[in-house]
DNA sequence: TTGTAGGCGTTATCAA
DNA sequence: TTGATAACGCCTACAA
């Protein structure tokens, strides 16, 4: 079999202890600078990697950060598939890993099960952190509780002081979206929405609505509120709603683009034109935005620093210990003006 | 500090030895059921969690599969965000995971500053085997042969009888798509693409596109051919050439969605209608293609799959041991129809 | 069928 | 400043 080069290789070829060339990797300033580049030198003529797994047995870490993603059985069944599919997903990680090996860790990228499974793999892989990714039935968070390391959420609003939490302010979200419709003279004004009254993400952009209407001195129209499932066939398949409902609405304001894409599918096929018929506002920001028509004015959140600031702040806590008063992280957001939305001030 | 229950607390919770708890935990047949029962239980009991460092320090190996991502420091320095950017990626790595998973894996996912570092990554951490996304330099090569474990490479044309390689068949890919034009009338078609006579995925796709022109009687036409960056912007700043070169043209293979995606943005700008003043075909089938408008027809190939049949292939020669003769895996490819393309055979 | 004991590569404690 | 040596938790001859 092919032979390791042992850290006690190392120790012979510079004529010195298995000690002392650990003080030196490590940088524990024992050494004599003459020894130490010995060491050095001898590290170097055989090339020696340590071997990780050893050093995480004895320090109970690994240098690994686990990224977990939604995928219960139930949802696995339906649509393995889908695990990742949320182009969200894909700038997050980016950016999750990208701090990560900055800082010397690596990304374990895993789906969990069940609600137990991320213990157990935390347990047998000795994460220094987790990352969770998704949102969660309330009892997992039990669980997430029994690690005894670090972990960090994503757009979550419970139990928000016992973890990292790295978010925006949905509700200020949605209120810049809709005042942005106000402010081009929208007052008949629709929200796409799905989960808008379960406490969490949407519902605050669904207030943040509210709230700019109010402001606005326009009335909030419950017949103009349409709940579907945040997927482009959501969006697509509330054409038909929006439609009956429309009278003489002017603009909606979509809780995400994913929603706000599939219903310009929708709205085309109905022939209604977008903006001069109908003037949509997004949410999020995903790089499709750009390249549909019409290009869509949304409230983007940087989705790179999510990912980068989740690791930014496990890392942390690993770091300085545990940290016993967490606060949120809240990421700034703003409106990408593109050609979604009219103006009809001038046409009052 | 939190005391970990090991394999001797099992031992003397089930009154046996650690090697008789070995044995039951890795299904190795000598206990008998009665002892394996009692093994069983105490393992239950004491919600006892196998140390994986431990196991990989004395087994070398991890039970973990790496997935490689370019980021070599000149592409980081420019844009380090755009590490997974590609929709591609997304469901690559679904892919890979749920196979993974299922197999009893997990992934590291890590971007690699430069070629030598994948190879210490692995000695490091005792990867069992690894999948290369994206492209590489030539040098790069000669450096996974290093790796004493299963390679899987995507879509490459390179050194293809060292590694597993997992592809399509992207000559007759870019047959299909041409062929398909052709009969739809189809004879004055250009192609749009990037590094189109460096072997590669890309010239395959252009060769198939040659080959579908002789087999329709047409000539190929170098004034058709459009070579620009594989990126949405690519074929968004095509779109000058492409008008100034059209004349007569009546269709565009273009060799991957995302350059398709572009090119039909910057069309839209200058009023060309698609397909009625001009057809596009694309290729990939990533999830914009639905969404877009409009629709775009394309050639698809199944991009989870990838994922899996990667890790698949290199579990495989995990458990069969080395394979010295690696066979390509193929996967297959069809044409999904949309709305880009125009039949124009009665026309003419 | 079961148990004992040595070793995997590293770190950390204590002496020297 | 350095070096022996005992863990860390697991597996696996080899012995019983």
């Amino acid at each position: 079999m092919k032979n390791r080069i042992t850290i006690k290789d190392v120790a012979k070829e510079a004529g010195v202890s298995t000690a002392t060339v650990s003080n030196v990797i490590n940088n524990i300033e024992k050494a004599s600078n003459r020894t130490r580049q010995r060491v050095l030198d001898a590290i170097e003529a055989l090339n020696y990697q340590p071997d990780l797994s050893a050093r995480s047995l004895v320090k109970r870490k690994s240098s690994l950060i686990g990224i977990m993603l939604p995928s219960f059985e139930t949802q696995e069944q339906v649509a393995p598939t889908r695990l990742l599919a949320n182009p969200f997903y894909n700038m997050f990680l980016t950016g999750a890993e990208y701090e990560a090996r900055r800082q010397g860790y690596e990304i374990l990228l895993t789906g969990c099960r069940d609600e137990k499974a991320v213990v157990d793999i935390t347990h047998q892989r000795n994460l220094d952190g987790i990352v969770y990714l998704g949102m969660y039935p309330k009892k997992v968070y039990a669980y997430m509780k029994q690690l005894k390391i670090p972990v960090a959420l994503i757009d979550t609003y419970d139990e928000v002081e016992f973890f990292h939490n790295i978010c925006i302010d949905d509700e200020e979200g949605g209120y810049l979206a809709t005042k942005y419709l106000v402010e081009h003279g929208h007052e008949k004004i629709g929200i796409l929405g799905g989960d808008i009254r379960v406490l969490g993400v949407m519902q605050r952009r669904f207030e943040g609505y509210k709230r700019a209407l109010k402001e606005a001195g326009v009335p909030y129209r419950e017949e103009w509120t349409f709940e579907v499932d945040i997927t482009c066939e959501g969006g697509y398949g509330s054409v038909r709603d929006v439609l009956s409902a429309r009278r003489d609405m002017t603009a909606i304001f979509a809780v995400a683009d994913i929603i706000a894409i599939g219903l310009l599918k929708g709205l085309r096929e109905h022939r209604i034109s977008v903006p001069k018929d109908l003037s949509i506002i997004g949410f999020d920001d995903l790089e499709a935005c750009e390249h549909i028509y019409p290009p869509l004015t949304t409230v983007k959140q940087d989705i790179f620093k999510k990912g980068k600031k989740a690791v930014e702040k496990v890392i942390e806590e690993i770091n300085q210990g545990y940290m016993n008063h967490k606060v949120k992280t809240i990421l700034p957001i703003e409106i990408i003006e593109r050609e979604s939305v009219q103006n009809i001030k001038n046409k009052k």
